[in-house]
RNA sequence: GGGCGGCUAGCUCAGUUGGUUAGAGCAACUGGUUUACACCCAGUAGGUCACAGGUUCGAGUCCUGUGUCGCCCACCA
C-alpha cells in the first residue's frame, strides 16, 4: 500500500469517490423483501431554492440516517424532490417579467405558465447539485415534483376524494388577504408581529339626541366608510339606555344602530365598538348575528376603494393617517394614543394582512381524531418528545383550512362551473380531476390549490399514488409507512400535521373512522426528528439582510464536507438551536485529519494477510495482551453506546462516543502504549489494530462518508469492486460472539485503567521535577498491597519515555506521589531540588482537599439518619471512598515528612 | 392572556429513576517535534449548577415561587 499524504486532502477524494457512487448505483432503490426496509422523505426544497446552513444540517442528518441503517442490514432508500413553491415562485417569476417590461396580464395564464416552467427549468434543482457536494446519498433516478403530471393527479385526486367525502367545501367567509400577492392565504401563513399602533378616540353623534355622542377606540379609522353599527355590551351601566338608539357614522354621515353585543369587552377602549363586518372577524360574526349589511371599502391591493369617497385610491395606511387627521379636523376626534398591538402579516409579502370577506375553498379536516390518536398513543414518536403537545394543542383547536389560492402557479382547482349559470348552486359544479367531457360548456376555477396542499401528500404521492401500478413499481408496499422524517418544528402544522392526516385518510379503504390497528398501517412515518435553527454565534437567526450566514459550498471548500458534517453534528444540541461558528467546524476538520494519520501510522507497518473480513482477522490472533484486551471491550462498549444513541437521535452523544474513543481510548493511549510492538511488526498487535480501525471506519462511515471510504480502500479492508457503505457494521453483540475465542477478560479494562493513572501520575511527577531531563529519570515504584508486577509492561517505560524502572518494597525519602498501583518515587540523586517547596505547598494542598472530602464523608457516616435511611450500596460507597482517602492522605504526610 | 424551552467553567454544551469528589470540547496558561498527526502530544487553572423557599439522611437533578432570554398559540377593537 502506497503511504499516504501527511494531511488529509478532501477535495481530492470526494468528487472520486461521489462519482463512483453514482456509477455503481449504490443510492438506488431496491425492493429486498429478504431486508428490512429503511426510507426517508427528503422535506422537498423549493424547486428553485439554493442551499443555506438549515438545509445543511437537515440533510446531513438524513445522509447519516439513512447510511446508519445500511450499515445495519437494511434496504435504505432516500426519497429526494422539489416544492412548486407556490407564492413565492409566482412572485419570483412575475419580477423577472416586470424586469423585461412585461404584465402577466398581458401574456395570460397558459403563456405566464410556460414562462414559469422555463424559468423552473432552468434555476431548479441547483440544491440538489449543492447536496451531492455535501456526500448525500438519495435515489437521484426517482427525483420528485410536485407539479409532475403523476404527482399532480395525486393532488388533483385528493381533492376530488375529499369533495366526495364531504370535507372540502366553497365558503364566503372572512380570510386573511395579502394584499401585495393578491391572495388568500391560510392561518398559519399569518404571523403576528407586535406593532406600535395608534389608538384614535372618535366621537359618533346620536342621532335621537343631537348634540350628545358615543365615542368609539379603532385603531382603523379608514375602515369607518365601512361602519354598519356601534356595539356595547349588554351588562354596561354606561350605555344601556344608549342601545336601541343611533348614531351617525362620521364623513359619510349615515344613521347606523347602536346594538349591544356579549363579545364587547367592557374596560377595553370606551366600551364602545364600531362594527365594520367586511374588515374583522369579530365584527363580522357580529355583524352575521344581528344581520348587519357588509360594507367592503377596501381594493384588493389594500387600497380604498368607491365607499372611501375622497379616499378612494388611497393606500390604506396613508388614508387612515388622512383620515384621522379630517377627524380631528372636524371635532370628532377625542384623542389618539400610542398603542401596542399584535398584526398579522403576510409571511410572503411581509405587510400586514387585511381580513378580507371572500368567497374561497375550505377543508374541513378529516381524521383529526385519529391522527391525534397515533401521536398520543406512540405509533408516531416524536424527537424530543415536547413538540408532542405543541402538535396535539394545534389539533384540538383545528380551523378549517382556506385551500385555494388566487394564484396561477400551482395545481389549477378540478372545479368546473357550467356556463351561465348560478355559480353559487353546486347543482352547475362539475368536480373531478380530467373534468367534464363537454369542456365547451364549463368554465374552470381560476384559481389554484395551496401549495401545501400538495405537500401533504408527499409521503404517498412520491410513490405514484394513486395509481397502483406505479405504487408497486416504486416499492410503496414495501417502503411505507416511512421510518424517519427530519424537519424543523416551524411547519409542524403545515406540512408534519398535515401529512399525518392525509395519510391516515387515503392509505387503505375509505373510512370514517380508524381503530389504532389501522392506523398502524396508515402512518406516514414513524419518527420525527426535530432540527433546531442554525443561528449564528450570537444566536441571531441567519438572514440575507444581516449577512451573517456562511456560505455552505465555502465552508465544504474550507473543511471538506466530511469535516463539516461532523463538526456541524457536534455543535447540533439535541432539540435545541445551533449556535454556529465556523471555528468549531475546525474540530471537525481536525478529527478526519487525525482519522487520516491513525491510518496512516497503521500502513506504516506492511502486513501480508488478508484483511477483509473481520472473522479473519480475528481468527489470525494467537495471543492478546491486557492492553489489546481492554481496547477491543472499549471498541465493543463504543459500538452499544452509538446504537443507544442512535435510536433517541441524540445524534451529537453519538458522534461524542465515537470520537472519545477513536480519539481518546485509541489514539491517545493505545496506539503509544502499543507502539513499540507495532513497530517490531507484532503481527497479534497489527491485527487488532486492524480491527479497531475497521470498526471505527464502519462505525464513522455514516457521519464522514467520503475519508472513510478512502481509508477503507488504502487499508486494504475493501473487498474487491465493493464499497464501506453496503458493509454490515457488526452491532455490539455481533462483535461480543465474534471475539468470544479471544476470551476478553473485563479485568483488563480495570488494568488498563489503573496502568493509565500510573502514567498520569508519573508524568505529574516528572513534570514537577523538571530539573531531571526526563531522559535520565528513574522511577522506583513501592506496590501497594496485593498489587504485581504484572501490571507493568515494558510498554510504560516506553510510553514515559524515562531511563528505568525499578521496584522498592520499602518507603524512600524521595518526592513521590500516589497511585492505585502504588507509591511512586522519582530518583532525585545526583540532582538538586530546585522545586522543593513548589513541591511541598502542592502536596499540602492535595492533603487539605483530602482532608476536606474525609470530613464530609467522616460526617456522613456518623450520621444516624444517614446510616439508617440510606441504601447499604451508598453507605458502602461512603465508607470505601473514606478509607482510600485516608489511605491517600496519610501516605502523602509520610512523603512531607521525608521531603 | 395561555403554553413550551433555555439558564451548569471565559464560550458551546453533557449530566439517566435524587446517591461517592459536577464532566467534555473549544479558548486561556505551562511544557514538549522520540519516524502517525503542531489540523499534534503531555499537563495546569477555571464552577454559590439564575435566585429564593420547600421535600429528603442526601438536591444540578423533585416541588413551589421569582427573575431572565427565546419560541409557540390566542378574534380586546
Amino acid at each position: 500500500m502506497n503511504e499516504l499524504a501527511k494531511t488529509f486532502s478532501p477535495r481530492e477524494v470526494e468528487d472520486k469517490w461521489y462519482e463512483a457512487w453514482l456509477s455503481n448505483n449504490c443510492f438506488d432503490r431496491v425492493i429486498d423483501p429478504s431486508k428490512p426496509s429503511f426510507c426517508i422523505l427528503i422535506p422537498p426544497p423549493n424547486v428553485t431554492g439554493v442551499l443555506h446552513m438549515g438545509h445543511l444540517l437537515n440533510n446531513t442528518l438524513q445522509d447519516l440516517l439513512i447510511r446508519y441503517a445500511r450499515h445495519s442490514g437494511k434496504s435504505a432508500l432516500w426519497v429526494p424532490g422539489t416544492d412548486h413553491a407556490g407564492i413565492s415562485m409566482q412572485v419570483r417569476v412575475e419580477k423577472e417579467l416586470a424586469k423585461k417590461g412585461i404584465d402577466k396580464k398581458d401574456i395570460g395564464r397558459e403563456k405566464f405558465l410556460k414562462q414559469a416552467s422555463l424559468w423552473r427549468d432552468e434555476h431548479g434543482g441547483i440544491i440538489f447539485k449543492q447536496l451531492q457536494k455535501l456526500g448525500v446519498s438519495c435515489d437521484w433516478k426517482n427525483m420528485k415534483h410536485t407539479l409532475d403530471t403523476d404527482y399532480s393527479r395525486g393532488v388533483l385526486t385528493a381533492f376530488v376524494e375529499l369533495y366526495k367525502r364531504g370535507y372540502i367545501y366553497r365558503g364566503r367567509r372572512m380570510v386573511n388577504w395579502c394584499p401585495v400577492s393578491l391572495t388568500a392565504l391560510s392561518d398559519e401563513e399569518v404571523k403576528m408581529m407586535p406593532q406600535t399602533s395608534k389608538l384614535y378616540y372618535v366621537k359618533y353623534e346620536l342621532v335621537e339626541r343631537p348634540g350628545e355622542h358615543i365615542t368609539v377606540a379603532t385603531t382603523r379609522p379608514e375602515t369607518i366608510p365601512g361602519d354598519v353599527a356601534v356595539a356595547v355590551n349588554p351588562n354596561d351601566e354606561r350605555y344601556k339606555d344608549l342601545v336601541g338608539l343611533h348614531c351617525m357614522r362620521p364623513l359619510s354621515k349615515v344613521s347606523i344602530p347602536i346594538i349591544s353585543d356579549e363579545a364587547v369587552v367592557k374596560d377595553f377602549g370606551t366600551g364602545a365598538l364600531k362594527i365594520t363586518p367586511a374588515h374583522d372577524q369579530v365584527d363580522f360574526e357580529i355583524g352575521q348575528k344581528h344581520n348587519l349589511e357588509i360594507i367592503d371599502v377596501l381594493n384588493p391591493n389594500g387600497t380604498l376603494n368607491e365607499h372611501g369617497g375622497e379616499w378612494c385610491g388611497m393606500d390604506r395606511f396613508d388614508a387612515r393617517i388622512a383620515i384621522g387627521k379630517r377627524l380631528k379636523k372636524i371635532g370628532l376626534l377625542v384623542k389618539e394614543e400610542e398603542y401596542e398591538n399584535n398584526v398579522g402579516f403576510s409571511e410572503r409579502g411581509n405587510v400586514p394582512i387585511e381580513p378580507k370577506l371572500s368567497e374561497q375553498w375550505f377543508l374541513r379536516y378529516p381524521k383529526v381524531k385519529e391522527a391525534k390518536a397515533v401521536v398520543s398513543e406512540g405509533l408516531i414518536k416524536f424527537y424530543p418528545e415536547r413538540w408532542t403537545k405543541i402538535y396535539l394543542h394545534w389539533l384540538d383547536n383545528i380551523q378549517d383550512w382556506c385551500i385555494s389560492r388566487q394564484l396561477w402557479w400551482g395545481h389549477r382547482i378540478p372545479v368546473w362551473y357550467r356556463k351561465n349559470s348560478d355559480r353559487s348552486d353546486s347543482k352547475n359544479w362539475h368536480v373531478s380531476v380530467d373534468g367534464p367531457v363537454d369542456k365547451e360548456n364549463w368554465s374552470q376555477d381560476e384559481d389554484v390549490l395551496d401549495t401545501w396542499f400538495s405537500s401533504w401528500l408527499w409521503p404517498f404521492g412520491v410513490f405514484g399514488w394513486p395509481d397502483r401500478n406505479k405504487m408497486a413499481e416504486s416499492g410503496f408496499d414495501y417502503f411505507f409507512p416511512t421510518d424517519d422524517l427530519v424537519t424543523g418544528p416551524d411547519i409542524i402544522f403545515f406540512w408534519v400535521a398535515r401529512m399525518i392526516i392525509a395519510s391516515l385518510e387515503f392509505i387503505g379503504d375509505e373510512k370514517a373512522s380508524l381503530t389504532l390497528e389501522e392506523m398502524k398501517n396508515r402512518i406516514p412515518f414513524q419518527s420525527v426528528c426535530f432540527t433546531g435553527i442554525i443561528r449564528d454565534s450570537l444566536g441571531r437567526k441567519m438572514s440575507k439582510s444581516l449577512g451573517n450566514s456562511p456560505e455552505p459550498l465555502d465552508l465544504i471548500e474550507k473543511y471538506g464536507a466530511d469535516g463539516l458534517r461532523i463538526g456541524l453534528l457536534l455543535i447540533a444540541p439535541y432539540g435545541q438551536d445551533v449556535l454556529f461558528d465556523e471555528e468549531r467546524i475546525v474540530q471537525g476538520r481536525n478529527f478526519c485529519n487525525k482519522l487520516w494519520n491513525g491510518a496512516r501510522f497503521r500502513l506504516m507497518q506492511q502486513s501480508n494477510y488478508d484483511k477483509t473480513d473481520l472473522p479473519g482477522l480475528i481468527g489470525k490472533v494467537d495471543r492478546l495482551e491486557s492492553d489489546d484486551q481492554a481496547i477491543l471491550l472499549q471498541l465493543v462498549k463504543c459500538k452499544q453506546d452509538l446504537d443507544t444513541y442512535m435510536a433517541k437521535y441524540e445524534i451529537t452523544s453519538a458522534v461524542q462516543c465515537i470520537y472519545n474513543f477513536f480519539w481518546n481510548s485509541y489514539c491517545d493511549w493505545y496506539v503509544e502504549i502499543s507502539k513499540h510492538r507495532v513497530q517490531r511488526g507484532e503481527r497479534n498487535a497489527l491485527i487488532v489494530h486492524d480491527i479497531v480501525m475497521r470498526q471505527v471506519l464502519l462505525m464513522l462511515n455514516p457521519f464522514i462518508p467520503f475519508i472513510t471510504e478512502e481509508l477503507w480502500h488504502a487499508c486494504g479492508y475493501a473487498k474487491e469492486n465493493s464499497f464501506i457503505q453496503y458493509e454490515y457494521c457488526e452491532r455490539a453483540s455481533d462483535l461480543m460472539l465474534l471475539f468470544e475465542p479471544l476470551k476478553l477478560e473485563e479485568k483488563s479494562l480495570l488494568e488498563a485503567k489503573q496502568r493509565r493513572d500510573f502514567v498520569n501520575a508519573c508524568r505529574l511527577l516528572l513534570s514537577q521535577n523538571k530539573h531531571i531531563p526526563s531522559k535520565s529519570a528513574k522511577i522506583i515504584v513501592k506496590l501497594r498491597d496485593g498489587n504485581s508486577k504484572k501490571l507493568f509492561s515494558e510498554s510504560l517505560g516506553n510510553v514515559l519515555n524515562i531511563n528505568a524502572m525499578e521496584f522498592s518494597d520499602r518507603e524512600l525519602s524521595l518526592p513521590a506521589t500516589i497511585s492505585d498501583i502504588g507509591t511512586i518515587y522519582i530518583d532525585t540523586s545526583g540532582t538538586s531540588i530546585a522545586s522543593l517547596q513548589t513541591r511541598r505547598d502542592k502536596i499540602l494542598r492535595e492533603i487539605g482537599e483530602l482532608n476536606k472530602l474525609i470530613a464530609i464523608n467522616e460526617g456522613k457516616l456518623n450520621s444516624a439518619d444517614f446510616t439508617k435511611k440510606a441504601p447499604k450500596n451508598v453507605i458502602d460507597g461512603a465508607r470505601r471512598l473514606l478509607e482510600n482517602n485516608i489511605e491517600k492522605r496519610d501516605a502523602l504526610e509520610k512523603i512531607l515528612a521525608s521531603l
